[in-house]
DNA sequence: ATGGATGCAAATATTTTGCATTTTG
DNA sequence: CAAAATGCAAAATATTTGCATCCAT
């Protein structure tokens, strides 16, 4: 038995800051930064801080509402859950990405950690290539 | 037919800095990062700068002597190319890395880059967890 | 000698923290 | 009201860059 379903823990009080970025979170699955986020909020006028945005993913983050990764350059990049862990396939030359799921590769990152006695395991995968347009263009 | 040695390509001229950067990074085939390099050379006496540290990673890494990766932490780490493509088992809170290889995932990741039509393709592939030592130390 | 390499200091960039003030429950 | 959340400014980290000097080729 699984359940699938996340309860919607409890992350504090409702104040109209943390409502804001979470509503902004909602709108979409993209990986989006901190600073990103708040620019966008600032954007369309809502004043929430810079700090304000940093503790409320940080927050939502432990509580297992966003997930978040590190791009290459360093970046910490937040997106709410989406419903199924996949991962991306990347155009180097147009960024276009297409989303995958894998259970062969989730099987095998369980087993790999389990062989080694890891615990509380997370992983990242990302494939790039040169998407078939891309590829056609360049002859 | 396949070549696996690398040809230790030329990366500019040998000065003194870059030559025991080079023969620290060959002693183990751990990851650090240019702080720690660098405090592992100033400790032994080495005068180099810390912004010849990161220059001379920079360059290694654009010329493929050296892998780099983030951790979840966000600093950069660096280490020599060991022969063969393959992928890390890193622990959260210790930072011990064991090397894995995965044809499964290799071959999985191939099948979906080519059943979208991408070609030139690459995979990044890290598992991060808690190693068993570091787990039992928790409690 | 000459262009690449170095190193200091300063600039960037990102994220965290101290603390006074505001707000939610 | 009390505890939690906010936001500014400043600190802490990590990495990069300007530029004068140095040195390998």
């Amino acid at each position: 038995m699984t359940v699938t379903d996340h309860p919607r823990r409890a992350t504090g009080r409702n104040t109209r800051q943390r409502c804001e970025i979470i509503a902004l979170l909602e709108e979409t699955s993209e990986f989006r930064s901190a600073q990103q986020l708040h620019a966008v909020l600032r954007g369309r006028g809502a004043k929430v801080g810079l700090t304000t945005v940093y503790r409320t993913l940080q927050t939502l983050t432990e509580a297992g509402e966003i997930n978040t990764m590190r791009l290459p350059s360093g970046e910490q990049v937040f997106r709410r859950c989406s419903p199924g862990h996949h991962h991306h396939l990347i155009c180097r030359d147009c960024s276009r990405t297409i989303e995958v799921v894998g259970k062969t590769v989730e099987a095998w990152t369980e087993l790999v950690a389990a062989r080694h006695g890891f615990t509380d395991v997370e992983h990242t995968l990302e494939i790039f290539g040169v998407c078939p347009q891309c590829a056609s263009k360049r002859g």
